[in-house]
DNA sequence: ATGGTCGGCAACCGA
């Protein structure tokens, strides 16, 4: 299984980018996140000619999340299942024996806001999803914008970015938590390089040419998914793109 | 070298 995740910073806008890139790498599976586009506006015209199956929910202006996959997807949920369910941040589908999460964790704001103490919670309610919902020997994959860098090999600059909203302690502690449930990060076991990023912000200047970005799009799996995974890497293409996004694609292969 | 640029949507918010 080739499984990727994209976030595409309004769905329609990217609409080029995404079919594109379909056709030319042909994932199993394909996640997005931050569609930005209600149910009754997704363009599922167009994706309907890919001849991909794919659920959504979606929101005016924010949030939203997608799953595109040439097999069937069943057992479709949108959100948690504690209030506020955040329908339009999380899927969670199962394609071909897999459980598959796919999450837009909210981005914090500032530290001292209410919106990161909300981002807390959320890793805090996800945590206690999986522990309730699965088993860490399940094959699962829990995938999207964790909106975490977790490592200082993770940015740009650990120091002067240490206490930032995507590089906060406690929003490390609280992934490492969710990790320790059972999950293993699939780029980190295929890549030890620092500078390896899914994300430049729009605001820094040729940010991606002198590489000044985050790695906040991660593909997580359970450990008897993990030993089967044999590639998981960055693809640069849609920043370089003509209208380029500001996250890229991250993609996975499974064996089997 | 961050004090900026996107997208949505129709004034600013979110990232």
């Amino acid at each position: 299984m080739k499984i990727a995740t994209f976030n595409a910073n309004s769905l329609r806008s990217r609409l080029p980018i995404i079919l594109k890139w379909m056709k030319e790498n042909c994932p199993d599976v394909l996640c997005v996140q931050e569609t930005k586009v209600q149910d009754v506006d997704f363009p599922a015209d167009a994706f309907a000619e890919t001849g991909y199956n794919f659920v959504f929910r979606g929101q005016k202006s924010y949030n939203g999340v997608a799953i595109f996959s040439r097999s069937e997807i069943t057992e479709t949920e949108f959100g948690l299942d504690s209030e506020p369910t955040d329908v339009a941040r999380m899927i969670k589908a199962k394609i071909d024996g897999v459980t598959i999460i796919n999450t837009y964790i909210p981005q914090g704001h500032s530290p001292e806001s209410e919106k990161f103490t909300y981002k807390l919670k959320w890793f805090e309610r996800l945590g206690k999803y999986f522990d309730s919902r699965f088993h860490p020997t399940e094959p699962v994959i829990w995938l999207g914008d964790l909106n975490i860098a977790p490592e200082a090999r993770d940015v740009h600059d650990p120091i002067r970015l240490e206490g930032n909203v995507c590089f906060h302690p406690d929003v490390k502690k609280a992934l490492q938590k969710i990790m320790d449930w059972g999950f293993v990060d699939m780029f980190r076991a295929h890549c030890d390089e620092p500078g390896q990023y899914t994300f430049w912000d729009y605001r820094v200047v040729n940010g991606v040419k002198r590489n000044i970005g985050w790695r906040l799009d991660h593909i997580m799996a359970t450990k008897p998914l993990a030993k089967n995974c044999s590639a998981c890497y960055i693809d640069k293409t849609p920043r370089l793109a003509e209208k380029p996004s500001d996250h890229t694609f991250l993609i996975a292969e499974f064996d089997g």
